[in-house]
DNA sequence: GCAAAAGTGTTCCAGTTACACCCATGT
DNA sequence: ACATGGGTGTAACTGGAACACTTTTGC
């Protein structure tokens, strides 16, 4: 089969298969190097981005649809998934525009429904566990910062934005740091994912005061050794008092 | 035409202009008589009740298909309308049981889909301007009390539910008070929102002083007369000052 | 030894909570 | 007159914000 003969079956499988007019997109955020990523795809002979997304089977969850997407692209499971926002407008982008900068063979513009509405979700992944695989859509599925984007195809950097706000507004009630994390981690680099999703620095005293104070926390009996530096301590969540923090409300970091 | 042929005349129309297998459905609040309602519609011929909902034309923004149902049903535009969750599952409700109770035509089988997804919106309405509408599916459209539902359709006590926990998590951060309240109104009735969204009492002192403290209200120069005890005065909310708290994040009670 | 990050405690202020009495009104 | 809800202030407490110095490490 060669790629067009692909893609065609592919939408044709979907219009068939799938509800139609209707997909999901998933904000996928990873934290590395004290930047904030998002995992996006390269379409295939073009040097246009997209989110990871997907269409919803006939008889499948939506829910269960946005899982399923998820890990294809990072072969994770029971991940940390919301959905944060409907995006329905009447027109969603330029329809004409966005195929011609995907390459798509014209043969599709009877297969493809006027008009998509989709769910946007997010998630928050561990980044060292994830293994960031294109589909045969893409050329390459890789990690991008969030603050140095490329051009996008659809309104997907709109929907990004949305999801950074809502990563905002939630970072206080969800378990955000728990699920961007790796296993072990210190203080500090905690520090710089609140301060990277808050935009703005904190105190390192009283985040360490506050985030210790909860309780959530372990400290090992390692050391992060080979930086520069003094050594700081690493630690690990305490998922049964973090669930229980949350409960009572009292993740608030301002 | 009879009814039973407008019925089938409706869900063809549905079925060849609508996006297929996705609806929306309002959560519509009010507040009257200490109580928090919700705009139920009767299902004609039946005891059984449904959330006021529709569908999406084909080349319709979702948003305004959402003020469409919302328009017809209370007569009101320009609402606090919001998105608050997509209930996608692969089984809702037991459909069979639901058409049987909706006293639906068999005839009627064939034209629905058999699987639905169906966007959650909230509104928030002032009792007082709104004029239930039933529409031609329904005998009646009333308001009823959320703590004393009656026997619902699909699964609309679940969305009524989330719809519930949405609003008491939002009522810190959303314009909760200034669009469930009419034009003037008393701080303790304004109290008794607050109070029974929720669901616990608040020391009166406290409420006032914070209230007042806000800068978002004007005591006006009248006061509620006809009650048993002494008057209170009327205050009605400043859109401007409102706004601005809101911005702040200053709107917060505990 | 030195530069850079980690670790730690105290004080101050603001906002929340708890609490009691007098006033106005209709019955 | 009286029962009922409306209106108001103060004191204690809690949690967040501001702030500086010592320790450790690799270079």
């Amino acid at each position: 089969m060669t790629y067009t003969e692909h893609l065609i079956a592919y939408y044709k499988k979907v219009a068939s298969e799938c509800i139609s007019g209707v997909s999901l997109d998933c904000v996928i955020f990873g934290f590395h190097d004290t930047k904030l990523k998002v995992l996006l795809l390269r379409w295939k002979d073009t040097k246009e981005w997209s989110l990871p997304g997907g269409f919803i089977y006939k008889a499948e969850s939506v829910d269960a649809a946005a899982e399923r997407v998820l890990h294809e692209r990072t072969g994770l499971n029971q991940l940390f998934l919301q959905q944060f926002h409907l995006f329905g407008d009447a027109v969603r982008y330029d329809q004409n525009d966005t195929l011609r900068r995907q390459k798509m063979p014209d043969l599709l513009f009877g297969i493809c429904p006027d008009r998509t509405i989709t769910m946007g979700y997010y998630a928050l992944v561990d980044y060292t566990k994830v293994t960031p695989t294109a589909d045969f859509l893409s050329d390459e599925c890789v990690w991008c910062d969030v603050s140095d984007l490329p051009s996008m195809l659809y309104d997907h950097r709109q929907i990004i934005d949305v999801a950074l706000k809502t990563l905002r507004l939630q970072l206080n009630w969800q378990p955000i740091g728990l699920n961007l994390m790796p296993e072990k981690f210190t203080i500090p680099e905690l520090q710089r994912l609140y301060e990277t999703v808050l935009g703005r620095p904190l105190d390192a005293r009283n985040f360490h005061k506050k985030i210790t104070g909860l309780s959530i926390l372990t400290r090992l009996n390692e050391r992060r050794t080979g930086g520069a530096h003094k050594s700081p301590y690493l630690y690990h969540f305490d998922r049964v008092n973090y669930e229980k923090a949350l409960i009572n409300g009292n993740l608030i970091f301002v």
